[in-house]
DNA sequence: ATACATGCAAATGGTTTGCAATACG
DNA sequence: CGTATTGCAAACCATTTGCATGTAT
């Protein structure tokens, strides 16, 4: 039985002495909505349409934590865009990132998940965490 | 018989109707003394020994210079911090970036960039240019 | 009632830009 | 000589922080 985001969110922060506010509820309902990748700009003007006054600030908070709480993580493209994408599962994924279009494409492959991991063991280095991004033309803009 | 960072970037600029100043051959200059990646900051400071007035605005200006002339790329790692690397032959190479010492090691893998290749071909994505990041315990730091 | 959170505005840090003075070709 | 380059300071942009006010427990 997984549990959802909102529970998992409110679970860290009780646990760290922290509260469950309406503007982080709304931050997490957001996320929801969204399919994969967002961009704090762009989530900040939908949050806005709700709520005139929500703060910059706040959404930077509220987004500190949920990677504080590994719900979720930045990702920084080749050129320094900076995306934020909710951490669905343990698995680790990788990035196609076209250069026309700017979408992201998410690809999970098990043989370069094995190759580096031998990789990085072969050579004594503990390998905890990739970042793979390709960067290219996606099949549409072809 | 292969040309120098000098030649090539001395090239590129008269091409570029721009001039080879001392301060550019400066900048040149150190970066073959590095070995690999080197911080912006700490460039500036070397440079800054050998002429009280280096502007850091004339280091971010040349370094660009030599990203349009494909002689150097800059390297975003996912905590943010930038660093850049003279492109010293075409191979793609990745790298793993150690979280306690900050040590950057590069690695060439025929099996991770055969792999790679063969995916995105399969899945119609034209592959322009990769970014692998392993970040982890080096060796010495375990 | 006592924290913690919010919104605002100001601060920050890395990078870029306008401009007057300078140097290259 | 004319044009590109430099150094400086100011501008920028994304992100963070201090503070007075508001809100949850």
């Amino acid at each position: 039985m997984k549990k959802n985001l909102h529970d998992l969110f409110e679970h860290y922060l009780t646990q760290n002495q922290s509260r469950y506010t309406s503007q982080k509820k709304m931050v997490v309902t957001e996320i929801l909505k969204t399919r994969r990748h967002f961009e704090l700009e762009d989530f900040l003007s939908r949050l806005r349409q709700k709520n005139k006054t929500y703060s910059r600030a706040t959404i930077y908070r509220t987004i500190k934590q949920l990677m504080d709480a590994n719900l979720v993580q930045k990702i920084t493209t080749l050129d320094g865009k900076v995306f934020y994408e909710p951490c669905r599962d343990q698995k680790q994924h990788d990035h196609l990132i076209c250069k026309k279009c700017g979408k992201i494409i998410e690809i999970q492959d098990d043989v370069i998940e094995k190759h580096l991991l031998d990789y990085c063991a072969k050579i004594g280095f503990k390998s905890e965490y990739r970042s793979l991004h390709v960067y290219g033309i996606c099949k549409q803009c072809l």
